[in-house]
RNA sequence: GGAGGCGUGGUGGAGUGGUUAAACACACCGGACUUAUAAUCCGGCAUAGUCGUGAUGGGCUAUCGAGGGUUCGAAUCCCUCCGCCUCCGCCA
């Protein structure tokens, strides 16, 4: 064609671009809404309108932002922008948990090894006076010890926690950032805040005042070694070899008979209080001699081996007898009970298990459910001690008292001494080395013992705290809906709550001892709180028990006065738990000021995954209805979690095995795909499953962004010489195929909305794709070419195509804008007469555009002929006798009944969707068969459009012109 | 140990009683266009058995983890089994 003709098209235009270069682009527009404010403005345009809150859980303070944790910030800020774009009021607070084990293990790793660099660099010889007295080895040993502790003390440990909390606090915000979420990021929620830890304190005054929290021992791990309680992550499982015993209990009332016991912690036969039986076995007793054995039946065979015993009878021993049964201790003075449970198994032992409430899980549990008392009769320091848990009579031995448990070479003196006592008694019936896995500590290496020790409980019974619990569960809706089996079942099934931890990082349990009694008061703890709002809570670590004592002591205090503090910190559960208060109930801009009673405060919306079924959802239902009367939230949404393409979960605890290849931050793939296409991939997913993320999903999300980015690329370029104000055809005034598509449109917006506000947003994800690949790209897109580049630029089918483009260019980036935050804001800049505001600062309110019965009724039997056509179009594509459809005249042949009656308009929205040059229509009287043919079409090609049509030539001026084209260049060019 | 989820074509993923052998996309193959061009459009594309031969096309049957059941009819409802995965068990 000459350039001249070329010149006369109305071609598109646009600067936005194809490629979308968002790597490098986002963070441009990231800074723009930074430095202008946006979440700021987008805040005060929302002033007055009806609120939504969706509350944020609180990510660990700790790391890279994991790709999980990723996908749970995209999903709230999918609600929170979503909610926004509806009109509402939707501000969002982020938060970070930052007290903590996993911040205080790491940052203990880090000064333990300065520490050790430091003592190896410093160590000096022995005096010479020494040598001869002490073992020099013990010496050093005793000595590294005393500055190690020193070095490693709670104000040290938590000024090294502060600071790398923040620093990742940082690191985090900066990657969330990155993923396109708005927020309140420089006023963000830190459980380490003054102001929060005075709230959460006072929230734990008020539970403690209405009678919930109460001091009693539980088994913790404890390393002798180290002194210190030990957290589950902290122990490690090792092959040991322990003593183990077969151990023969005395029962009353029936001479020479013994129930049989085995353990492989010899030094616990001290703390026995009871015997665990199961009433699924079968018992027999069995004779040996003069003596009897009871024990169960399935392992009679081995004990027999192991004891010797070559020539026994056995007789059922019936389980009934178990519930009246009763045995002495064998070298204490006190009587024991057997009691059923199921975990004692049949495959190990002798089908009875010792019970020590004070040294194990199991063992504290069935003495909880018996009333036995926890009792552990160890010292900190691994040595027997008396304790106060039992009269003095039923106490162990003066002759265990001292021992202690640490293992050396294999043997202890504890259980050496306990053996001895066991032999002297005749009661051990034999000993031999049980080789096992056993909870060790990570660091000293050393076997851990289970020990009880004093702790502070909330009583989820008190007052019928569980049932009112229960029942607030049923007030909160829950999606899925199985979230409400999880939560109940992990609030029916909780022991108390323990919340207080040996650890120095966290906030203080604010208790004096007296000498004898623990104080804990709800106006002393209120007072702390206001001490630590205002210094912090290293104050209470600052000052002595007895300057902090004589702050908060009532003046008309009678009790006995405190001679210590204690050492404990509060759960991190509670810190989080407690943000209804520290946060809901103080933040102004999240109280629902049009609503009254707790929904003032009440979020609307908590957001997190599974797990914090027994986690976050759980400690703040339980916290805020003990404190605040009700549940802190409406709805709880949860998602699942992140597993990679082999469906395996993605966990950082692999990463750290080392050669896991398998990028799990978010910010691998925000670096390699763009913040766009990570988001887009988060609304492909359904995230009430489990989630796979791999690079060939992520890829394949990436083809469909560039469709949905090609799209507004194509509506833009073919907007650029149209203003809405002046060039908006009416509605009635559509040509048809503008009103199908925005009547298409519509029905998608419907279905969209429905969808968001689900919270289904992969059904977004795929009706918006599907709407982009069939509708517009396959179709309409298609269609409209002709006219929007050949048409004369003002003429009224153009304009009115122009218009549908318009609108649907605003709708798409509207009900996108939550998902695609960086593309939308690019493309709405680029819609004519915008007026450059952002997007998300735009609101969403489409009006429904229904097309008549009677159009309805024709696009369906148009698009029912559409396939027909194709398939004959491209049988003649295939013979060569036509390449392009334009090159083509179809002739439909059919009974009205199929064809219908259309009117020459609706002819010719035939011919545009086929985007052929003619159609012939020509109608059999008879049948319901529609026949379809496709033929080169008659005339010649016009140079301009490239329609075949007859009068191409009728015009001398241009001799290489259709008719249509000759009008539209005469317009053109002036 | 407890709780829950999943199993559809080469892949992702729709589909919960018939209009679905199965949307849409990706991958792959073939074609068109050069006026969305690092684009766009069109077509093809499951496996097995079987019939048959007017032959590079057609008919029938089975198959949506396996088996059984309900129903006129099932990927879709019920039961059993198999396989996979996740969460929880005082780590957050």
């Amino acid at each position: 064609m000459t350039t001249s003709y070329k010149d006369t098209l109305n071609l598109p235009r646009t600067d936005f671009a194809m490629k979308a270069g968002l790597v490098e682009r986002e963070p441009q527009r990231l800074q723009q809404w930074e430095s202008n404010k946006l979440y700021q403005q987008i805040q005060e345009s929302r002033r007055g309108a009806p609120r939504f809150v969706l509350h944020d859980g609180p990510p660990f303070a700790n790391g890279d932002v994991h790709i999980g944790t990723a996908l749970n910030k995209i999903l709230k800020d999918f609600v929170v922008k979503y909610k926004t774009l509806r009109g509402f009021s939707a501000p969002y607070i982020p938060g970070w948990d930052c007290h903590g084990l996993p911040i205080e293990f790491k940052v203990s790793q880090e000064m333990r090894k300065e520490f050790e660099a430091q003592w190896t660099q410093s160590r000096k010889p022995l005096q010479d006076s020494w040598k001869d007295e002490h073992d020099p080895v013990l010496v050093e040993e005793v000595t590294k010890q005393l500055k190690q502790k020193e070095f490693l003390s709670p104000q040290n440990i938590r000024a090294r926690c502060l600071e790398n909390a923040q620093h990742f606090i940082d690191v985090q915000r900066r990657q969330f950032r990155r993923l396109g979420v708005l927020g309140d990021w420089d006023n963000p929620y830190l459980t380490l805040d003054k102001k929060y830890e005075a709230d959460e304190l006072r929230l734990f005054a008020d539970i403690v005042e209405k009678g919930f929290v109460y001091r009693a021992k539980k088994p913790v791990y404890w390393c002798i070694v180290c002194r210190t309680a030990l957290a589950e992550a902290e122990v490690e499982y090792a092959e040991h070899v322990s003593q183990s015993v077969f151990v023969k209990f005395r029962v009353v009332g029936q001479p020479k008979t013994f129930i049989v016991i085995w353990t492989t912690t010899p030094w616990t036969l001290p703390a026995n209080l009871a015997v665990a039986y199961n009433k699924d076995l079968q018992y027999v007793t069995a004779k040996v001699g003069e003596e009897n054995f009871i024990l169960f039946r399935g392992l009679l065979p081995a004990v027999a081996e192991k004891c010797g015993w070559t020539n026994y009878t056995e007789t059922p021993f019936p389980t009934e007898q178990f519930a009246t049964i009763e045995y002495d201790h064998p070298f204490c003075q006190r009587r024991g009970k057997a009691y059923a449970a199921d975990f004692v198994t049949s495959d190990t032992g002798t089908g009875f298990v010792h019970i020590a409430p004070g040294h194990g899980l199991e063992d504290y549990g069935l003495g909880l459910k018996h009333g036995l008392p926890i009792y552990s009769p160890v010292g900190d320091r691994g040595c027997f001690v008396h304790t106060n848990d039992l009269p003095a009579e039923q106490q162990l031995p003066e002759t265990l008292f001292g021992k202690s448990i640490l293992e050396k070479n294999g043997k202890s003196e504890a259980n050496d001494a306990v053996l001895a006592l066991l032999r002297e008694k005749n009661s051990l019936l034999h000993q031999e080395n049980y080789s096992h896995s056993y909870p060790h500590c990570w660091r000293s290496k050393n076997p851990v013992i289970f020990r009880a020790m004093d702790q502070w409980f909330i009583k989820i019974d008190h007052a019928q705290f569980r049932e009112r619990a229960l029942a607030e569960i049923d007030r909160v809706s829950w999606i899925p809906d199985w979230g409400v089996n999880r939560i109940k079942g992990a609030v029916q099934s909780r022991p108390d709550w323990c919340i207080s931890r040996q650890r120095a990082w966290g906030v203080p349990i604010p208790a004096f001892l007296d000498g004898e009694k623990w104080i804990l008061n709800g106006e002393m703890i209120r007072h702390f709180a206001d001490l630590f709002e205002q210094h912090g809570s290293n104050f209470w670590f600052e000052k002595s028990a007895s300057e902090l004592w004589s702050l908060v002591k009532p003046r008309d205090w009678k009790g006995e006065q405190a001679v210590s503090k204690s050492n404990d910190t509060l759960d991190v559960w509670i810190d989080s738990g407690s943000s209804s208060r520290s946060v809901l109930k103080q933040r102004k801009e999240l109280q629902h000021d049009q609503k009254t009673g707790d929904e003032i405060w009440q979020a609307d919306v908590y957001l997190e995954g599974s797990d914090q079924h027994r986690g976050w959802f759980q400690s703040s239902l339980l916290l805020s209805l003990a404190g605040n009367g009700a549940a802190p939230f409406k709805t709880v949404l949860t998602h699942g979690f992140i597993v990679d393409a082999d469906r395996e979960k993605i966990s950082k605890s692999k990463q750290a095995q080392g050669g896991y290849d398998k990028p799990q931050t978010a910010e691998a793939y925000v670096k390699k795909y763009g913040a766009d296409v990570v988001r887009l991939w988060v609304a492909s997913q359904d995230y009430r499953n489990d989630i796979v993320v791999s690079e060939e999903r992520v890829n394949k999300v990436g083809e469909t962004y560039r469709a949905i980015r090609n799209a507004l690329r194509y509506q833009l370029s073919n907007l650029y010489d149209f203003n809405p104000a002046q060039h908006t055809v009416a509605d009635d005034q559509l040509t048809g195929l503008d009103r199908w598509i925005l009547g298409a449109f519509s029905k998608l917006e419907a279905e969209v909305i429905t969808a968001y506000d689900q919270y289904e947003f992969h059904f977004v994800y795929q009706k918006v794709s599907q709407f982009v690949a069939v509708e517009l790209s396959a179709v309409y897109h298609d269609a409209i070419k002709d006219r929007l580049y050949t048409d004369p630029a003002n003429s009224r089918r153009r304009r009115s195509t122009q218009t549908g483009l318009y609108r649907l260019v605003r709708g798409l980036c509207a009900m996108l804008s939550p998902v695609l935050v960086f593309t939308t804001d690019e493309a709405w800049e680029f819609i004519p007469e915008n007026g450059g505001a952002s997007v998300h600062l735009s609101t969403w309110q489409p009006r429904p555009f229904a097309l008549t019965e009677r159009e309805e009724q024709t696009w369906r039997r148009l698009f029912a002929i559409r396939p027909a056509a194709l398939a004959c179009l491209e049988k003649e594509r295939q013979a060569k006798s036509i390449g392009k459809a334009l090159d083509a005249k179809v002739i439909l042949d059919g009974s009205a009944q199929v064809l219908g009656e259309l009117t020459d308009e609706e002819k010719e929205s035939l011919r545009e969707l086929l985007n052929v040059s003619q159609l012939i229509l020509s109608r059999q009287p008879e049948g319901n068969e529609l026949t379809v043919e496709a033929v080169k079409a008659d005339g010649q090609k016009c140079e301009r459009c490239w329609h075949w049509e007859t009068d191409v030539g009728a015009e001398p001026e241009h001799p290489l012109l259709c008719g249509r084209c000759v009008a539209a260049v005469r317009l053109a060019v002036p």
